[in-house]
DNA sequence: TCTGCCGGGAT
DNA sequence: ATCCCGGCAGA
């Protein structure tokens, strides 16, 4: 931790001199020489610069004061300031006694900072540093040249500060999935300081100041550059509450897509959250699974035992669960009129309130909260990958498209099956199940903030075939995608597909 | 309104 | 046989 610490803030002091970078070709190891010693691009530099040299040196330094936080500076006064983990030339534009701050605007950076005064020291008692002494220097010059000389001195004195900043965001990132609060605002604000320094959205003198114009490297060192852009007001504490995990959303919702989602604005986080859920029927069961062929292979496995994979007990673990569809919706989801289901079917009462996924006993096994999660882990070590396959295959009719029916069709019109490689066979379906949430379209309004229950239609009577539950070419491929249907799906025949 | 697909027509 | 589509009916 403390060598990845050191290198990083050795890095960011290199990225810091190389980003403040002299306009020339000058080397970057002595900035301020070169530009103290008439490079001075401006012609009204100089003039400010003799000015300033005129000044009487009790100005620069309060009397009766020690080390370099009591310099008064003078509007247009050339002074050095530490920016960027370096030295740079900059003319006062203020100094405000208040709050102890003095507005720079840097010469080579053609920036304004604010920075403290202490960080600030006047230029002229620095210039003549690489060739001779200065004619007055007198006693200040000893105590600037060893801080203004030495790059290390500003790190070393914020150091512990630092350190407490970088502790608190590690933990923030640790806590959170979400990168937006890698960055804390004090942070983004010094990232972006190189740019403009004094934006109307940051805080002033947070460039200035010598914890922060170290961090501030160390920042865009660590977290890369996957902060352009500051952070939402509202995101932080939104995620943060996200990622702790609140009791009413964490049942079964703490995989929710969206939370990772890291651009997504927050209100969409809500509309998604459509769920179903399987239940195992069997008595004194009651598994909740959220796969389909999770809980088939559950009541086959655990219930009916292996035999049913053969030939006529196919369908027979159907029976067995119930589909437990869950819609939530924010607050003001109005009463029962709303429903458009018929109320809790006789199968489960208790379902009225979805019990929390994760399973009692079995769970001892890999917690999987993923896509096929809540698979029993007896049942997960049974399903190795050729036998979770040979169920999808022997079940076709039902394993994939099944994924569907609960939920509404809304959800997967939006799907871009194009995206699932071909040649991922079946599996790239339902992989892509969990993918689905992400990109919903909204569910119908008439929402509720309970539960639909169904159980799996069988017996339909009629001349007319019974409309097919399982997921068609139609839904699986999209309209865009047709050429990826069945034939018969193109010629609006029964789909050969996707058989029922 | 969307969807699956039957029935029928065109080639 | 293949392709296409109107239209019905379920969701």
């Amino acid at each position: 931790m403390a060598s990845v610490l050191s290198r990083r803030l050795g890095k960011r002091s290199l990225l810091g001199a190389r980003v403040l970078g002299p306009p020339g070709a000058a080397p970057p190891l002595e900035p301020q020489a070169e530009l103290l010693e008439g490079a001075a691009p401006q012609p009204f530099l100089a003039s400010k610069d003799t000015s300033c040299q005129e000044q009487p040196k009790e100005l620069l330094k309060a009397p009766g004061t020690s080390g370099l936080q009591q310099v008064a500076f003078q509007p247009g006064q050339k002074v050095c300031v530490w920016y960027g983990g370096q030295e740079c030339t900059g003319l006062v534009e203020r100094h405000s006694w208040a709050e102890d701050k003095v507005t720079v605007w840097l010469l080579d950076q053609k920036l304004q900072i604010c920075c403290k005064a202490e960080e600030v020291w006047p230029a002229e008692l620095q210039s003549p540093i690489p060739q001779a002494p200065p004619p007055e220097q007198g006693t200040q010059a000893p105590a600037y040249r060893p801080v203004s000389r030495n790059i290390d001195v500003p790190k070393r004195k914020s150091d512990a500060v630092e350190m407490d900043e970088m502790m608190a965001a590690m933990v923030l990132t640790s806590l959170s999935c979400s990168p937006v609060v890698q960055s804390p605002p004090g942070v983004e604000t010094n990232f972006s300081a190189s740019r403009a320094a004094c934006d109307p959205w940051k805080e002033s003198g947070d460039v200035s100041d010598s914890g922060s114009s170290t961090t501030s490297g160390h920042w865009s060192g660590s977290s890369g550059v996957s902060t352009p852009s500051p952070p939402h007001p509202q995101a932080s504490p939104k995620y943060l509450g996200d990622a702790f995990g609140s009791p009413q959303t964490d049942n079964g919702f703490e995989t929710d897509p969206d939370a990772f989602l890291l651009d997504e604005p927050a209100p969409r986080k809500r509309k998604n959250s459509v769920k179903v859920m399987y239940k195992c029927l069997w008595p004194n069961c009651g598994k909740v699974l959220r796969s389909i062929v999770g809980i088939k292979r559950h009541v086959k496995a655990l219930h009916l035992g292996d035999s049913v994979d053969s030939g006529q007990f196919k369908r027979e673990e159907d029976f067995y669960y119930t589909e437990v569809q869950t819609k939530e919706e924010a607050a003001a989801a109005g009463g029962p009129a709303a429903d458009p289901a018929p109320s809790p079917s006789l199968t489960s009462p208790p379902l009225a309130i979805l019990p929390p996924p994760p399973p009692k006993a079995q769970s001892s096994g890999p917690d999987h909260p993923g896509l096929e999660s809540y698979l029993p882990s007896g049942a997960l070590s049974k399903s190795a990958p050729g036998s979770f396959w040979h169920i999808q295959a022997d079940h076709a009719y039902q394993a994939l498209p099944s994924f569907q029916i609960p939920v509404s069709p809304h959800i997967y019109t939006s799907i871009s099956w194009a995206a699932a490689p071909s040649t991922a066979s079946s599996l790239s379906p339902v992989r892509s199940r969990s993918l689905s949430f992400s990109e919903p379209q909204q569910p119908p309004p008439a929402m509720k903030s309970h539960l639909i229950v169904t159980s799996s239609p069988r017996a339909q009577s009629s001349t007319r075939k019974a409309r097919g539950e399982a997921k068609k070419c139609r839904k699986v491929y999209g309209i865009e995608h047709r050429d990826q249907w069945c034939t018969a799906c193109r010629w609006k025949k029964a789909c050969q597909r996707f058989l029922d």
